[in-house]
DNA sequence: TTGTTTGCAAACCTTTTGCACGTTA
DNA sequence: TAACGTGCAAAAGGTTTGCAAACAA
């Protein structure tokens, strides 16, 4: 089992992102800690819901909605986070971590699981495309829609394995 | 100067629209055909409300919003439009053509200008990574983010070109 | 006639904002 | 103590839905 990023390189975004924080002369507040720490630990994006939910099952207090929306909207700023919108009517963050690490999104149709995907024969294509284009790019966005290996392998109504 | 899509493809996007819509039994209203004859005309996406905008301007009724969304909603389901996501807070569509004409999107920072965008390699890439993976892919969307030819080419605010 | 389509207004849902209070450096 | 951060509640903005009237077949 392979993971889209090392724990090494987890552990090296925590503390790039407190660098960050602190060189933007920005506090330590509680609400937006706990979601840098939270992100920290995630290999893929999450909501703001999710952010949430998974903040109020941990202990300690549990951070409003708002805050959350704010601490991302800064990390996102600072180009810490990413927002990835996958279609749906909730927007996704995930870190951005420095170097490499850049993958797309594979949405299940049925059960809603979102799979990371990386593929340097695509981003060569992408970058090759961008070349040759007038419009001068600077970031794209991949996302895949269908069947996840869990659904697509049965008849029956979708597995919830999120 | 070519077009991503061409006029006698539009054409047989009109008919074919027309078709399936009575082939599902429904009626053909003032509202719904209004947004069909739009799109029809359309080699890109368009948002709700420019769509209704593009109806008020025009002569006769404008249909109401709820109208133009449950239009796009049921050409939608009879696969007829595509919907299109490209990262803001409003959601875009456009024809779907029954043979080829995939294309994708580049979005401008400055000036919000919408760009179609085609290329074989990249759907080639696309394709023989979805063979790859464990994940049934039926459907990708790419979104490139950047500078369109006019806003890159000047220092100062965004133009209005659309 | 009968079921479909439309328009208006209200409801929804995610995200943003105003404001007073709490906290950090 | 002077900003910054947080929480709550209200506002915003796009999209959906309920309902009664208008309409197509």
């Amino acid at each position: 089992m392979h993971s889209v990023t090392t724990a090494a390189e987890r552990a090296a975004w925590a503390r790039h992102a407190d660098e960050a924080i602190r060189g933007a002369g920005l506090r330590a507040g509680g609400a937006r800690q706990a979601v840098v720490d939270l992100l920290a630990r995630q290999d893929c994006c999450l909501s703001a819901q999710e952010i949430r939910d998974a903040l109020a099952a941990a202990p300690g207090a549990t951070p409003g909605m708002a805050s959350i929306y704010r601490a991302l909207d800064t990390l996102t700023e600072l180009h810490l986070v990413h927002k990835v919108d996958l279609g749906g009517t909730v927007a996704r963050f995930e870190p951005a971590h420095p170097g490499g690490d850049h993958h797309h999104h594979a949405v299940c149709r049925d059960c809603g699981a979102v799979v990371p995907i990386e593929d340097d024969a695509v981003e060569r294509a992408i970058h090759e495309m961008a070349d040759r284009l007038s419009f001068q790019v600077d970031a794209h966005d991949i996302t895949l829609h269908g069947h996840c290996a869990r659904c697509a392998g049965t008849t029956r109504s979708p597995h919830n394995h999120r």
